[in-house]
DNA sequence: TTCATTCTCTGACTATAGTCAGACAATCAG
DNA sequence: CTGATTGTCTGACTATAGTCAGAGAATGAA
């Protein structure tokens, strides 16, 4: 498997990614163009642009003077605040964009050019799933502090999914407490999944004296959707559980999300009767944990360990 | 689909290309990483790492100049010609080469530990597909001159194919001509398939008097099997043959050669009673050809014209 | 108001990647 | 043997990409 990864890289940095580096420098320096490719048809703070191409400021300040001697863009300061600068193209600077567009077009064009209609559409379908699969893998999920914004981002976009689809709305006071106290070690713990820095899901564990740990707040953003990522949180958190002891984890659900009881019913969860009083609540599921240990279960963001030998 | 591509092409390199630079330079310039790697476990001469990583003279031997002070190579002239010189790596420099390989490892590893069992076959399969596909793609189709060396190569092992599969091996002199004259316009011509410059495959024409012209000297080499080339060629003879006023085209083979066969039924072929006396053929074959400028039937390396408008 | 912070810019650097012309030695074709 | 060619090296360049320290203006917090 990693071979076949390898030699992909290979391939594919050969055909696809030298391409890009050519064409998008047309006479111009490659970081020039592509930042009159990210300034964009509606022009971009610089601090944006700086954060985007993870460029160094005075880097970007020479490149920035040097568009504008070349009239493709200009900078300007901002209206809301007088410290930050906004750059915009020129008609000039427009003009030179749609041309890197039609060329970057001409390229994808190109190498579709030589195929067969049958080949074109599997070679189409196995790039979206291998980018597909690839977002995936890029996704990071690790502890997070249920205080810190992004976290507290989600948890309201959770709740306003939940008010969107329960019959009835939701209100979260009306539903049994899980405060941050409870979702912060040692009495719980937050998962936070995120994609290139922007959180896309989150997953919580809260502990109990005497009884197996609940699993709450399973939700992903709707954009990561369809990449796993629910089941890789719930099995996190399985593990999580199990390290922590647990030889159970139960949780419960509305019968609006279909997605997630399918989910929990695949994972092995089986329904229970109710085991709180949970308003919301229309099935109580409960799953039997592996001891720990045995290395299945165990998260490992590296994958090494859960490699075959070849 | 040229969107599906280009969004692919962003992810993709971002995520796969991105990581080759940065670990391949582990504090060296990625130039002398790339030359430590190319000149590989038993050395290589000095004008094939030119050709191989395409260059300047004068750069590689400053490189090369490098890689020595820090003990990582040595350069000795080669024994067959005194002009040549030979790189080869020191212990030193073999230990720092298995370090860039565990880390490449690491890195596909790397790639597929977030993902599940599933999803990593999926993805696995997805990326060879995709490689099939753009080592097709990559595939240059064009007239040559069948006295050209590739050209030449292509017929050798072609030739030496057909003894080794038919029955009581093959003769050329025996077999119905095609010299180089009737390969050459105008009496014929020879298409010629490459893949980074090296011949993979050969098909050629052969205009006639009063009769349809003849399709000779279909052949794909081993390696580029499997990639849709005998199809292509097999297009590219007859839209050649329309656009020459062609309204039909023939060619014999021998029963040894099943998947030929199978291509030309596949491709709209029918069989036919003999119509000359090669020894060497066991079928004969017909087709009708489309008027030429239809569009669908030509050949265009780029493609734009055939692509669906959005 | 004051002080810390944020955002951008300038000046002064460095390293990498690469090009080009010419020199020199070995080899090959005639 | 001669002259052309091939392969390599050196010297002298250039451009790109990027880093770092500090200055100065605008803003926000106390």
């Amino acid at each position: 498997m990693v071979s076949q990864v390898r030699s992909f890289n290979r391939t594919v940095t050969e055909r696809a990614g030298a391409l890009n580096e050519t064409f998008l420098s047309r006479g111009r320096p490659l970081g020039q163009a592509r930042l009159l490719w990210e300034i964009g048809q509606n022009g971009s703070d610089i601090r944006l642009l700086r954060a985007r191409l993870d460029l160094d400021s005075g880097y970007v300040s020479r490149l920035l003077r040097s568009l504008e001697n070349d009239g493709l863009a200009v900078v300007e300061r901002s209206r809301a605040d007088g410290r930050v600068r906004t750059a915009r193209l020129t008609a000039r600077g427009m003009a030179e964009r749609k041309v890197l567009d039609r060329l970057s077009d001409d390229a994808a064009a190109a190498l579709l050019g030589p195929l067969s209609d049958r080949q074109r559409t599997r070679l189409v379908t196995a790039m979206a799933e291998v980018e597909r699969l690839l977002t995936a893998s890029a996704i990071q999920v690790g502890v997070a502090d249920p205080r810190e914004p992004s976290a507290r981002a989600c948890m309201r976009a959770y709740f306003a999914e939940l008010s969107r689809r329960f019959d009835g709305g939701f209100d979260p006071d009306r539903s049994i407490s899980a405060d941050d106290e409870e979702l912060s070690p040692p009495a719980g713990l937050l998962l936070l999944a995120t994609l290139h820095g922007e959180p896309v899901g989150i997953g919580a564990l809260r502990f109990q004296h005497d009884r197996p740990p609940d699993i709450k707040r399973m939700w992903v953003a709707a954009a990561a959707r369809g990449l796993g990522l629910g089941r890789r949180l719930l099995a996190d958190l399985e593990a999580r559980a199990a390290g922590h002891g647990a030889r159970v984890v139960r949780l419960e659900t509305n019968r609006a999300l279909a997605e997630a009881i399918g989910l929990y019913r695949s994972a092995g969860y089986r329904e229970v009767p109710a085991f709180n009083e949970e308003p919301y609540a229309h099935h109580w599921f409960e799953k039997d944990l592996e001891l720990p240990g045995s290395g299945a279960e165990v998260a490992d963001p590296v994958g090494r360990a859960r490699l075959p030998p070849a």
